[in-house]
DNA sequence: ACGATTATTGCGTTCTT
DNA sequence: AAGAAAACAATAATCGT
């Protein structure tokens, strides 16, 4: 429990305010990773400006010995700090007799023998490869990932892996990050990409949720609105008018107990046809893994309120 | 493609033991 | 208090236009 609030990085802290976004004008806030949209989550940047050192190593310089070596990550189990030992060329570049070759050859299969000693740490790198796989598969970004495999680590250090699947874990890991951060991806489309299945997901995500205790609120229509908005192509206008209607919704109370997704696609669905930018019904509930059906229930059910409110 | 009707599923409530 | 069951709402499937 100590490690808590590990997962509420630098979203909520240390967020600036900058410019807008070139997409639709919305407010862009940047936190140590990426800059994202608020709007309409298009990911502006996730190579921020690195205020830290250069990571270059200057020879000539001895003075300042730190200012070497790769950024750290903490999606790989040993932060980025492996040690590599070359194959033909010595520290200083030149060639290598075949002797030391060989020795070097040996040396090289006991160091890599020792980087993942432990099965813990076997597993950690098998869990960060699954979860940088999925992450990047969902098009979430670099911090995404990065919570994602801290919160891997605490899983692992609280004991909750025994008797489940590795990949059940990693998926479910992701899931939960992505919902913490209000950016939600459903069960559904990540067990797509995961190798295991929707049930393995959910249950690891509720073993994650009940014994980590996640701060994870329930997902609300608007925050699929973004996602939806961009696979079908839609304007700004729609979007925002979208979200308005998602507001609308809460208000009434008419997505109470429903998939926020559905309401969601709802509320796409008048907006668009309010602006004359008609999107087909069973492209729109693809892409919000609803029928066709429950997409028109919700509409219908909007719309009636939105008349009766004017 | 869209709409109406019917079937299924999931879930909180209520009843029983 | 714990489990079973009837009940309801959300969602999906099916058929008709």
């Amino acid at each position: 429990m100590a490690t808590r609030n590990i997962y509420k990085t630098a979203v909520d802290e240390d967020v600036q305010p900058t410019n807008t976004c070139p997409e639709c004008d919305g407010r862009v806030t940047t936190n140590t990773h990426e800059t994202v949209c608020d709007d309409c989550g298009l990911i502006l940047s996730d190579q921020a400006i690195d205020p830290g050192p250069e990571w270059r190593s200057f020879p000539e310089d001895q003075s300042n010995p730190e200012r070497t070596g790769a950024p750290l990550t903490p999606s790989l189990h040993d932060q980025g700090l492996s040690t590599t030992i070359d194959k033909h060329h010595d520290g200083k570049g030149r060639s290598l007799s075949p002797q030391k070759q060989r020795q070097l050859r040996r040396l090289r299969r006991e160091q890599g023998r020792a980087q993942c000693s432990t099965t813990r740490e076997r597993n950690q790198m098998r869990g960060f490869y699954e979860i940088r796989r999925i992450v990047s598969a969902l098009g979430l970004g670099r911090s995404i990932r990065d919570q994602t495999c801290a919160l891997f680590t605490t899983a692992q250090n609280e004991d909750l892996l025994h008797g489940r699947s590795l990949e059940a874990i990693a998926a479910g890991c992701v899931y939960a990050i992505s919902r913490c951060n209000s950016l939600p991806r459903s069960v559904a489309e990540i067990a797509r990409f995961a190798k295991c299945n929707e049930d393995s997901v959910r249950n690891a995500f509720a073993v994650l949720n009940t014994e980590l205790g996640l701060p994870t609120p329930p997902p609300t229509p608007r925050q699929f609105i973004p996602q939806l908005a961009s696979a079908l192509c839609l304007s700004p206008e729609v979007r925002h008018r979208a979200v308005e209607f998602t507001e609308q919704a809460r208000k009434q109370g008419i997505d109470n107990g429903c998939n926020p997704a559905g309401v969601a696609a709802a509320c796409l669905e008048l907006a668009s046809n309010d602006a004359g930018e008609h999107v087909l019904q069973c492209e729109l509930a693809a892409k919000a893994d609803v029928s066709t059906a429950t997409l028109r229930n919700h509409r219908d059910a909007l719309a009636e309120k939105l008349v009766e409110t004017q």
